[in-house]
DNA sequence: TTGACAAGAATGAACATTCGTTCTACTTTT
DNA sequence: AAAAGTAGAACGAATGTTCATTCTTGTCAA
């Protein structure tokens, strides 16, 4: 009976099926307590079908990654073709991933949560793919053109954008209660102005918080 | 023949070994990627032993957890039991993080690195545990005093912290290849001045960098 | 339009292996 | 000789992978 069976829309392709239902699984319950079987039953395909698409279970966490990654680099890559300050493409950089950690949370959390050497043999670290070069060298171009302080590429970077992946760690671990995109202002601030009690005259803050 | 054997050392006991080969094989490897066999051959102990002090894998991974949460706690109070500024006991702790995280790698790495929610079963996220309250309190008590900006707690914590437990992650990665201490004075200013470029007097830099 | 047929994709039962755990025998200590 | 600790072979459950079979799709001749 065709006609009662019409409602039927697209169906989603295996492979799609199996990447979607394998990162939901890997996100819930890590990686090593996932097995094959469990991805089989949640992307409702078969076990072959894994083999055939990917080549196994470390083969579809893989794929993932690199889809993720390669996700993330067109991310970063638009920002920096953008007509932007550096400063700025870091400010709009982290919103972005505040919003994505809300948005989309499985995401960030495959990504900049989970511990890739332990499941996928001779990877490199994330630390050092393409989109996360590509942050360090705006801060760099940053540092050369005076929009921000010179040092250590390696620790000006981690000090850009390391309150603010804590803040996702944070939030990802359940601690953080409000969405991030509520602190995004704070965050920043504090990035730029640092730590110490504001004392600066109002009109000097502003000019140097650098807001997107 | 008892006299030439009078070289053999006191044993280190059989729990304290299997501690110690645990602790090696789960940060090398990481938890899931090492069996009991594993430890009982690296800790020259039998499997009956194991079992006997942990009651399993996932008792010796729970004691060590807590083993190291308690020494981490120890060193978090003996800084807040010194008088100093909290501002200054923000920056000791960095630096002996930096310190603990190239002379005691392992210890930093299982404590700051691994993710316990994937191999411990109801245990909550480490950054609510009692040491973790307790940097939050150093911020938290700094912003009455006003010697650190006010805002959100976490959010403050996280500025604080964020930039020194990224170079700490970045260092186990592998990706930095100096010690972190030499990045420390880095860090620190980075942390409390922020990351626009410096253009106030020396004077009153120095007088707002709070150098331990 | 129908039927034959080939190529590719999907299926899932079966297999081999690994790993956490148990249990009984043995050794040391008290 | 009782108690505590150690030893390690053996077990069963779980898991990653294989592969012979079935189903689907597209092509072409009748």
């Amino acid at each position: 009976m065709p006609y009662l069976d019409k409602t039927a829309p697209v169906p989603e392709p295996v492979d799609c099926r199996i990447l979607t239902a394998a990162l939901d699984l890997f996100v819930e319950r890590g990686f090593h307590n996932v097995s094959i079987h469990d991805v089989q039953k949640e992307a409702n395909v078969s076990i072959g079908s894994i083999y055939n698409h990917f080549g196994g279970k470390e083969g579809v966490a893989k794929a993932l990654y690199y889809h993720l990654l390669n996700e993330f680099e067109e991310m970063v890559n638009a920002v920096i073709e953008e007509d932007l300050s550096n400063r700025e493409r870091c400010n709009k950089l982290i919103y972005q991933l505040f919003e994505y950690t809300e948005t989309r949370r499985n995401i960030i959390s495959y990504m900049l949560h989970a511990k890739h050497r332990e499941f996928l043999s001779d990877e490199p670290p994330i630390c050092s793919s393409t989109p996360f070069t590509a942050l360090r060298n705006i801060v760099r171009n940053g540092m050369k053109k005076g929009e921000i302080r010179a040092g250590d590429p390696w620790v000006l970077a981690a000090s850009v954008f390391g309150g603010a992946i804590r803040m996702i760690h944070l939030r990802l671990d359940g601690v953080i209660q409000e969405p991030l995109t509520d602190h995004y202002d704070e965050v920043i601030e504090c990035m730029w102005q640092g730590m110490n009690p504001v004392e600066a005259p109002a009109a000097q803050r502003k000019q140097a918080a650098g807001q997107q």
